[in-house]
DNA sequence: TCCTTATGTACAA
DNA sequence: TGTACCTAAGGAC
């Protein structure tokens, strides 16, 4: 589900079923991209890409005018299956379909058909993309040091690093023995590189693996000699919805928190400030 | 069958 | 800070 890995995963999902073949079939069956579905059949998906959690779909020439923005929000989802589709149910947003697959698009925040300047200014309102390498970590950090905010509350905020979400934000604090509520301006460039880094490397793997996965090997179940474990939304965390479990490394109790209307996690022991 | 929850964002006050 | 929006799954009845 949603956060900038995803949304890369996508990005080569639908290139991989639809930018080769021939131009796919576009319905909206749920009926509010009814309009803009008319006027792309037939046309041709040349481009995909991602910046952050805002998807693009290019239509049309090698260097595409218009463009299909989506943005998943909290609920969309998209599920790619062969051909012959089902009949789609009266939820979905956008259905792209070839000869040989098709591809649903459900509860999304944000369908819309953009132009390419409107697409540049999403791309201009964004902050740095670590799964992009046009990134550049310093314009980030440049914001980070200069801020009051949390550190919790910064690496959330779309403008100043785009893609983290709140899973990610929970565990790369874990890793980093970061205390979520120390002020961004406290936080040293060597420690924000490492962040960076981190973050780096743990999205690659999320969108190679298309889940969150962010234990490291010798911290893993059978490397700790202790059972085995289920996190329940599918990928092998820290802290994320670990509420009053015990921490894997110190087994104090993971503490949760609302911060700006999301639910934050951390172990008071391992991101206690030195 | 209803209620809660969720990996997100935008806008109003 | 609160609320609205989009959907589906899981749990309490």
């Amino acid at each position: 589900m949603p956060e900038g890995h995803t949304i890369h995963r996508l990005a080569e999902d639908y290139a991989t079923a639809f930018a080769a073949g021939p131009a796919p079939y576009v319905t909206s069956p749920q009926g509010k991209f009814a309009d803009a579905a008319a006027l792309l059949t037939g046309v041709p998906l040349t481009r995909t890409e991602a910046h952050g959690k805002h998807l693009f779909l290019g239509f049309g020439a090698a260097e595409p005018a218009e463009w299909v923005h989506i943005h998943l929000g909290l609920f969309g989802k998209v599920t790619f299956g062969k051909t012959p589709a089902p009949p789609p149910t009266d939820t979905v947003r956008l259905r792209l379909a070839n000869d040989t697959a098709y591809v649903d698009l459900r509860g999304p925040t944000t369908c819309a058909l953009i132009t390419d300047p409107e697409k540049q200014a999403i791309h201009d309102r964004l902050g740095p993309d670590p799964l992009r390498p046009d990134a550049d970590p310093r314009a980030a950090y440049r914001r980070i040091s200069r801020s009051r905010s949390t550190i919790a509350a910064l690496l959330m905020d779309q403008k100043v690093i785009a893609g983290v979400g709140n899973v990610y934000r929970a565990e790369v604090l874990f890793r980093h023995g970061i205390d979520p509520y120390r002020p961004g301006r406290d936080l040293t460039p060597t420690e924000w590189d490492a962040i960076w880094h981190d973050l780096t490397d743990l999205m690659r793997e999320g969108v190679r693996n298309n889940r969150i996965d962010t234990v490291r090997p010798e911290h893993t179940p059978e490397a700790m000699g202790r059972p085995p474990r289920v996190d329940d939304h599918g990928g092998e965390v820290y802290v994320y919805r670990r509420a009053n479990q015990s921490c894997h490394l110190c087994g104090d109790a993971i503490r949760t928190a609302d911060l700006a209307a999301r639910n934050l996690f951390w172990c008071p022991t391992c991101q206690r400030e030195p």
